[in-house]
DNA sequence: AACTCCATCAACCGCTGCAAG
DNA sequence: ACTTGCAGCGGTTGATGGAGT
């Protein structure tokens, strides 16, 4: 038993936009807010379905989007974010004010790509085209699943909110070669490890919402206040590492990741009581870690 | 001018996670 | 605990326009 259709596809009108769909799109939303996307086309006179109105709204016609090329540090920020979070557009969308999911995909796809590989560095694995190739020779484990592997934020958001009362959503790097011989299984080969020098670090990065964060009920995107009120509550990223000894150290990559990194928004600073002290020589010691991003400190 | 090739990007499709019942 | 419906996400497709021949 299939899950009916989102819409009725045989009354609802596909491809291209006309500048009347747009308006009558703009000004229901202008009255009504955003939400409800389902029920939005009938009740806005469209012979659209929900998930076309949705994303001709979010990718085009929101009024905060930001038009034209995109800049020098918009590209920059991007490889960084992508070499971070992988093809986790959204996310890396919410770092780009005015820029859209969609956009970045797009524009990765087409620009970025082609920019880094004539950089000489591959665009998934952010490594040098040389060293994963050498990997990929070496190796039958997938470029994606060598040094760095993601997992999905979903359930660390559950525990983290039963364990912590937080409403956060993490994203864990793990470097997990630390005790394995370079020429083990794992597929690390010693390019990688020249790339990589400090295995012996374990990676965990956290980006999320500010602990005074509360999940906002769903209709309380029908209310433009709120949305604001969202908006204004900025992420904060912290990259923690370990010596082996369970020392553990961390890093605020607010500024690194573009966002501003100040008392209303950012928990960061809170680490520095609770973990070891890492001076900006101990960073900037790590480069070919953290080589994206400018020096920091505390 | 006509044609082909290619890059770009808006839009679609299928899937997943979450919340409500 | 399970089902269902919705919103959102990421991969892919197709229309379009510009460049090259």
């Amino acid at each position: 038993m299939g899950r009916s259709p989102c819409c009725e596809k045989e009354h609802t009108n596909k491809g291209a936009w006309t500048k009347e769909e747009d308006q009558r799109l703009i000004n229901y939303i202008k009255i009504h807010g955003e939400g409800c996307w389902r029920s939005l086309p009938k009740a806005a006179g469209l012979l659209r379905c929900g998930k076309s109105c949705r994303l001709r709204w979010i990718n085009y016609l929101r009024p905060d989007l930001k038009r034209g090329n995109f800049t020098e540090e918009e590209d920059e920020l991007i490889i960084n974010l992508h070499s971070l979070l992988g093809n986790k557009w959204s996310l890396i969308a919410a770092r780009l004010p005015g820029r859209t999911d969609n956009e970045i995909k797009n524009y990765w796809n087409t620009h970025i790509k082609r920019k880094l590989y004539s950089r000489g560095i591959d665009p998934q694995t952010h490594r040098p085209l040389n060293a994963a190739a050498a990997a990929a020779a070496t190796t039958t484990t997938p470029p994606d699943n060598t040094i760095i592997t993601t997992t999905s934020n979903k359930k660390m958001n559950k525990d983290s909110i039963s364990n912590i009362n937080h409403d956060i959503n993490n994203i864990n790097f793990q470097l997990v070669n630390g005790t394995e011989d370079s020429n083990s299984s794992s597929g690390v080969t010693t390019d990688e490890l020249a790339f990589h020098p400090h295995n012996q670090l374990n990676l965990d990065l956290s980006i999320g919402l500010p602990s005074n964060h509360t999940k906002a009920p769903s209709s309380s995107t029908m209310n433009p206040e709120n949305n604001k009120k969202k908006l204004k509550q900025e992420p904060h990223v912290l990259y923690q590492w370990y010596n082996g000894n369970n020392n553990v150290a961390g890093v605020c990559l607010c500024y690194g990741l573009g966002f501003q990194s100040n008392k209303q928004t950012c928990s960061c600073k809170a680490m520095e009581t609770s973990t070891t002290t890492v001076t900006a020589k101990t960073a900037s010691d790590n480069h070919d870690l953290y080589r994206f991003y400018p020096p920091m400190s505390f």
